[in-house]
This record gives C-alpha cells, structure tokens and sequence, in this order.
DNA sequence: GGTCATGTTAATCC
DNA sequence: AGGATTAACATGAC
C-alpha cells in the first residue's frame, strides 16, 4: 500500500516522465474514482498542460496549467503508470498528445481523483487538518514533541498512521519506526520519555527517507510509475514478519490488533 | 464462503 | 469542541 515513500516516489518519476505533456482525453472506466461528473471532468482536463508533479501527505498533486490541480489518492491498491498497459483494474487512462499514456489502475477502487483550483490547494490541506510533512525541514523536533502533548492519550503506534497528527505514514513504516526506537506500539504518549521521543522523531525521518531511496516498500500490489516494485520490502524488520524470529534478538515477531489495525512488533526489544 | 487486510472518513459516544 | 472508537468501503487471498 502506498504510504509516503512509494506516493513520493511515484510522483518524482512521473514529474520527470509527464510533466510538460498535454492531455488529450481521459477514458474513465470507473465512474466514482473521478470525483466529478464526466461532463465536469472532461471541461477541467480538456487542453490542459501538466506543470508539474509533486506530493503532500500520501496524495499525488498533478497541477495543471489552467489554474486547476488534480489530486490523486492511490489508498490501498492505486498504481500510476507511465505507458502501462490496460488491464482489468484500470480506472482512468489518461492519454497524451504525443502518443503516451498515464494508467491509473486500483484493484480495491478505493482511490480517486479531485480536481481543486491550484489557489485553493493550501486551504483544501489546512481545511482536512492534514498533519505536518514529516521529512520537511520545518518539522522539527518541537513540533513532535508539541503535537504528541496535544493528544496525552493516544498510543504512539495509531498517533503515527493518523494523517491528522502527521501526514503520510501508514502500517508499514509506523511499525518499523517503533521498532527501530524500540517502543512498544501501545505506549501512551504521555509516557514517552524525552529520550524516546527524540528516538522516534529521528526513526520517522530516517526510516522514511531510507524507503525513498530504495523506492518504497511492495506489498499489497505496489509498483511504481515505471512498473517496479520498491527494495525496502527487503528491509521490514517487523511488518509482515509475524511469527518470524526478530533480527536482532532472535525471539518470535507478534502481531496484535490496535483500533482495528495490525501492529507487528517484537515483545522483547520493544518496551 | 467467512475472515482478513488496508487508508481514510463518517458516525457515534463521551 | 474535539478526541477516541468503530464501521464502512472493495475485492483478492486464504
Ligand atoms: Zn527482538
């Protein structure tokens, strides 16, 4: 599933591969992916230029040169594609004018494209409360600190997959980041202590740019924009490894159920 | 064929 | 008011 690493790798390449490019026509195979009608839809895109391509939390922002931006949502199972072929589960094909194409294929249709005018971007993400981007500059480790003390109550581990505290991490890194500060996924962040939330603070931007670098993780269906599944699958300490021995001290890998979410961690290396 | 997995959000309770 | 909790969404894998 997509979380920041593979939405951010995704939307590097296609910035490099799509921006620039002119849309022709969209083919929409699955009506409620768009979140406007066709008629809508086709009026937006229709002529328009891709200006560039980039990321804030786990959507893709495509900004056109019309004063409107779509946004891209791939939630569980979206894959975007660069000249991929059509298949079974491709919702929205978009096709240049120079002969390419853009396939945007969810398996779950859980994912879905919303046009916003480009000047409305800011308020759209302040209006939904989106969380600060964890890798930008400006999220310090004062603004961790402040908003883990504005919510005492929460266990660290559905603190860091809310996109309301802060954007962009999901199931997959929220269980390596603790296991790699060595947290247990129910501590309460009151209970944290100085010492350990720096650690994590730190885990969260290390662990989220080692996962760029080898473009993400691939379970579920990932692919990035050129079709490849990403190499930090290799890396998961945890996610997935239930009842697998722990890398580094060799007891048993647990998983247990938090708000309704799998939490993967190991008992021993994690208080 | 019932259960599970997943990100986000709506609904509900406190 | 807004945090916590739960269900809902879709569908393939088991
Ligand atoms: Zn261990």
């Amino acid at each position: 599933m997509p979380e920041l690493p593979e939405v951010e790798t995704i939307t590097k390449q296609l910035d490099k591969s799509v921006s620039g490019k002119k849309i022709n026509e969209a083919e929409i195979f699955v009506p409620k992916i768009v979140k406007n009608s066709k008629k809508e839809f086709e009026k937006i895109i229709f002529d328009a230029k891709i200006k560039k391509i980039g990321r804030r939390a786990k959507l893709a922002i495509f900004e056109l040169n019309n004063g409107w931006s779509l946004l891209i949502h791939l939630k569980l199972t979206g894959q975007l594609i660069f000249n991929g072929e059509k298949n079974k589960h491709t919702a929205v094909i978009f096709n240049f004018s120079d002969g390419t194409r853009l396939i945007f294929n969810d398996l779950r249709k859980f994912g879905y494209i919303k046009p916003i005018k480009t000047e409305d971007l800011n308020d759209f993400f302040e209006k939904e409360k989106i969380g600060p981007e964890p890798l930008s500059e400006k999220f310090a480790l004062a603004d961790f600190k402040n908003i883990l003390q504005k919510r005492p109550k929460a266990k660290i581990k559905q603190f860091l997959m809310d996109p309301k505290s802060i954007a962009g991490i999901g199931n997959i890194y929220a269980d390596e980041i603790l296991f790699a500060s060595k947290i247990h996924p129910l501590r309460r962040n009151q209970d944290l202590s100085t010492e350990e939330i720096k650690n994590i603070f730190k885990n969260i931007k290390k662990i989220l740019a080692k996962a760029i670098e080898l473009r993400g993780t691939s379970v579920e269906n990932y692919v990035d924009a050129k079709g490849q599944k990403g190499e930090f699958e290799k890396k998961l300490k945890v996610y997935g490894r239930e009842g697998e021995k722990c890398v580094k001290c060799g007891g048993e890998v647990k998983r247990i159920k938090i708000g309704g979410r799998s939490a993967h961690f190991c008992p021993s290396c994690q208080k």
